[in-house]
DNA sequence: GACCTTCAATTGTCAGACAATTGAATTCCT
DNA sequence: AGGAATTCAATTGTCTGACAATTGAAGGTC
């Protein structure tokens, strides 16, 4: 099974390619062993460097593991939801860091995306995603919570709201965005602190997916995005025209 | 500017690790360059073959590019959104194909992030998307036109309805889920074809976004998931009982 | 000054070797 | 015979050194 590759460039590449094609094609099942280095080396026409470089491109996309020892090689690797959150995130950090959005976007973008699990998440929540809900909104209420602490129960509690929809696939795009939102969330929790109104606008979130009215849960995670970008605003505010100390009205 | 490693295994997944959080933290600036892979070996105490190993995994995120020559060596990439959404749609198709995905779920996922974006999609549409929205629906009306014609042109009009939101993070969310559930939507268009169907609802779709009214656009997208389902739950049907070929009744 | 040549830096590739790991086969003891 | 310890072989991880290909830049020529 010799096979044959574009002459000039980049063989790693080109190999790298080939076998992610397979494994796409399912050609390769998961959990299937790969041939061994030296092997795929010989079927290419190429060095085992050449060959351990391209394992290395499908091992950082996840595609593939490698093992050592005798029963060791490289193995189709299943791509689990937790991995590909992790991917989801990297790249939306990537993505947003490197792109110059600013913050209306990601937050209308965010809150967008959230919005659309909320008629799922009121039809179909169990007492345990409530139950996670009124846990995080307690922890959020407890005083002398650090700003880190905060955010992360934040982030549990929406994580909450979209596993309540019960769709994976869903709760992967969702909770992927959220959390990839995280620093530019931070940047906001942590200068303008308004713990209690955010605690009361999680609680009316609550409070509408425990009834199973979508329409109260639109409404209050209408309220929770618009009070979010009043904070942005106030931060975009205050930076250009730092700080008139005293703080008079005006 | 020695790097230390942990002492045991697998230099290159550590150095890449190393050099990818420098890049997340914005220790790198895009489009600047890497030391040349004799100078990362030195630095990390490693061979250069296994330096490269981990620039190759960096080249397969996309975080790096590689130039030969003189002037060359390794540059941070600045990530486009049109990267971003190879990355997303890459590993959503992985997520679906290798984790029992069913339809239902999928489809359910791919509908209710769309429905998030008709909001913003009616309230900033503008002529250029109408037309291209307008200019889809009458491609996908004429004659003899090939499934996977069709099947581009269902999902440029998705496109051109998600980016009449004017929120590309939105955009990059939505496209990359679109564009994943091809396969899957192919699998339906290719069985029952029934385009008519699809061309009213999508006019149905392209009328409620023109007149900017959220709420016929959500019915009209409802619409559509529904009938997607629908001809889903029909193939699902005809496989579990594969063909009592005359189709008489019952 | 414009064009050509040479050059040096850098990545891409190769070959062979050795170390580390690890499951399996083998041997040895009971 | 059965189980435990040992040996073994296959495989990945890494190193060394070298050469080829590419490409911008420096220098030389007209």
């Amino acid at each position: 099974m010799k096979t044959e590759l574009d002459g000039d460039r980049d063989f790693s590449q080109q190999i790298a390619r080939t076998i992610r094609d397979a494994i796409l094609a399912g050609h390769l099942p998961a959990d299937g062993r790969l041939p061994s280095e030296s092997d795929l080396a010989a079927q290419f026409g190429v060095s085992r460097p050449t060959v351990r470089e391209a394992l290395k491109r499908l091992a950082a996309q996840n595609l593939i593991r490698t093992q050592r020892g005798a029963t060791g090689g490289a193995f189709v690797n299943r791509l689990g939801f937790d991995e590909a959150q992790e991917h989801l995130v990297t790249t939306a950090t990537l993505l947003l860091s490197m792109n110059r959005v600013d913050f209306e976007t990601a937050c209308e973008s965010r809150f967008a995306l959230e919005r659309a699990c909320l008629p799922l998440a009121c039809a179909r929540r169990e007492p345990q995603h409530l139950a996670t809900m009124r846990a995080e909104i307690a922890r959020q209420g407890t005083a002398g919570l650090s700003d880190e602490d905060f955010c992360a129960s934040d982030v549990a509690f929406h994580r909450a709201l979209v596993d309540a929809g019960r769709n994976p696939v869903l709760s992967w795009h969702l909770a992927g965005a959220v959390e990839a939102m995280q620093p530019l969330m931070n940047m906001i929790t942590f200068t303008a602190r308004s713990r209690s109104r955010i605690v009361d606008l999680h609680n009316a979130l609550a409070d509408a997916v425990a009834a199973q009215d979508a329409g109260a849960a639109g409404a209050a995670m209408d309220a929770l995005a618009g009070y979010t970008l009043e904070l942005g605003g106030q931060i975009r505010a205050r930076r250009a025209q730092p700080a008139p100390d005293g703080a008079t009205a005006g």
